[in-house]
DNA sequence: CTGAAAGCGCTTACAG
DNA sequence: CTGAAAGCGCTTACAG
């Protein structure tokens, strides 16, 4: 039986109080007696009252609604990501409105500033370029900004990954130790500092162990580069022995052109390590050894960081590395004796 | 050089006109000369103005918010989706709010009252069941809500989807075609009109041309309920020489137990086709036959109707359904002589 | 075209 | 604890 748009002052008519009781009853924390609640609850009750969200955060200033950038939603990561700050934020009695982006830093710094229009309490950038006037802007108009799954030093801004570098490390010693000469890299996306970062770490621990990189090729997280790329690697006179594929997503494409369309085996041809552990690693047709992103701390250090710095804007920002273990699957050769 | 909070007033004052102009400035259709808007856009731009939209809802009554439920995001066809839709809707003004649905329809029904607390002008339902009361509720507050992915009958939603009955009864048609003598069935779940309305066309289809069901068990849109079910059905005396999955994500789980873990071969040993058509079932690893559901025009059309339901509010309700082609690929033998 | 004023539905000091 | 009143930042008749 609910009106078409129930005010709190119809309730507070029917309730015989005033509308200011009606708001106290409705405000966490405010005062009211016992009797004013229960005349209030049950005169919204009848009349099917909820308090409009957008007027309270009209004069609160506080619109509990956290702006959430995504790009790249092919790459599974991503939705599961999604999915898991969606929930957390709901349960804190926060709400996500979504903006996807393509790729560029113009298009993203116009979607920053139409969330900003929203009077969003608070940014969730997902591997997403933003420009630092940009940030610069959000920080004026004292929103927080936290990057997730990538960084930018210097921008200001609070950012959660995972120890990248450290990640890149982990898969070139789990490579030279199982005796591979030749080794390549098809690196994430060289804008980004998730991609440079895994290749860094990767080059520098090989190169400690005296291996030098076959050859490297920008993958930029496409099915389609990276494919392309492995079909580059492996036609050449001295073709790899395992390859470091700088995402699952791009690996994924570089087994299915190395065995369906090249006709080789993985790993007794070519080894083939990702990063991420996407649900899809672990199923049987793919098996892909890979370095987890620990996507549920990941998220949840998200939220701890931008909430924190919703309701203490004097916390500085702050930058978090988890680290994430390597799964080793089948797709790639072991060392022996490897254990986690 | 942003102001933590500009307001019209501060515009107005520094472009020397009242706090009316600077609104009609920004509101697209208002009457203001070419000085007023010179003036106007200046002083915006050196303070760095923009336009509560919150502030506007309120008062205008539009949000520009679509609500957006969704579950299964782990089924690739819903981030796609998501994907097209927050595209689309960007494009045209309105923005996402996202609600990140566990499957029963109490917790829908919560999260769709909090949905109508941010005012949203309409709401789009992804897969998710809704109670009927819910709906009613939705239609009194003048909300209109279109079921993508989803229908049900009698509810006076609109709802968008493939012709799932028409999809099911080509999938039939296709394997008695091949010469499949066992047919088995993994369906959609059942309590979806979506995956009930498969397994009828497909049943009906295969009773006209005088073959039964060898086994029919509900998987529940879920990897691991359909992985069990595929044991089962290949460890029977008599196995089944073909296996209809009610969408694509449970097939690559069917077709992972059966080529890994049972050690059969697909198609040689087993037929199996999905449904939806996702990016991965085109993946050589999986090679999957499907029926494509053709996700750009039912996002189109779930767009169209929910935007002609809210500048429209007498329009009546809609259901659509779009038809897509079975795409034969190598998981299912296919008919002697087969063209689409 | 333009400004003064009312009002959207709330929250929150301020008195009592 | 409670009510009257101001105000959040806009849009939109209403006069002029």
């Amino acid at each position: 039986m609910a009106q078409t748009k129930v005010t709190s002052a119809e309730v507070a008519a029917r309730a015989g109080v005033s509308q200011s009781a009606v708001s106290r009853v409705f405000t966490p924390g405010a005062s009211a007696s016992a009797k004013t609640v229960e005349k209030v609850k049950a005169a919204a009750k009848e009349l099917g009252y909820r308090p409009n969200v957008l007027a309270r955060a009209m004069v609160s200033g506080k619109s509990r609604i956290i702006g959430l950038v995504v790009a790249y939603l092919d790459n599974h990561f991503f939705p599961v990501a999604l999915e898991l700050l969606s929930n957390e934020l709901q349960k804190k009695g926060y709400h996500v409105l979504i903006f996807t982006a393509p790729n560029s830093v113009d298009a993203v710094d116009n979607l920053v500033q139409e969330l900003m229009d929203y009077q969003v309490d608070g940014i969730i950038a997902a591997s997403v370029s933003m420009s630092s006037t940009l940030a610069d802007r959000a920080k004026l108009a004292g929103i927080p900004v936290v990057l997730f799954n990538r960084g930018l030093d210097g921008s200001g801004m609070s950012s959660v990954t995972s120890t990248n570098t450290e990640g890149g490390r982990k898969v070139a010693e789990f490579l030279v130790d199982a005796g591979h000469q030749r080794i390549a890299h098809i690196s994430g996306w060289s804008g980004s500092s998730t991609g440079r970062d895994r290749a860094f770490g990767f080059k520098e621990s090989l190169a400690k162990s005296g291996h030098a990189l076959v050859a490297e090729i920008d993958g930029m997280y496409s099915r389609e580069v990276a494919s392309e790329a492995a079909r580059d690697l492996m036609s050449r006179p001295d073709p790899p022995d395992a390859i470091f594929v700088g995402n699952d997503h791009m690996a994924f494409a570089v087994m299915d052109t190395i065995r369906f369309e090249l006709g080789l085996r993985v790993p007794e041809d070519v080894s083939i390590v990702g990063y991420d552990d996407v649900p899809m690693a672990s199923w049987a047709a793919y098996d892909l050894t890979t370095v987890r992103q620990p996507v549920n701390q990941m998220t949840e250090a998200t939220i701890d960081t931008l909430l924190g710095q919703i309701n203490d804007p004097t916390r500085t920002s702050t930058k978090i590395e988890i680290p994430g273990p390597l799964i080793a699957r089948g797709s790639a050769r072991r060392p022996e004796g490897w254990t986690p």
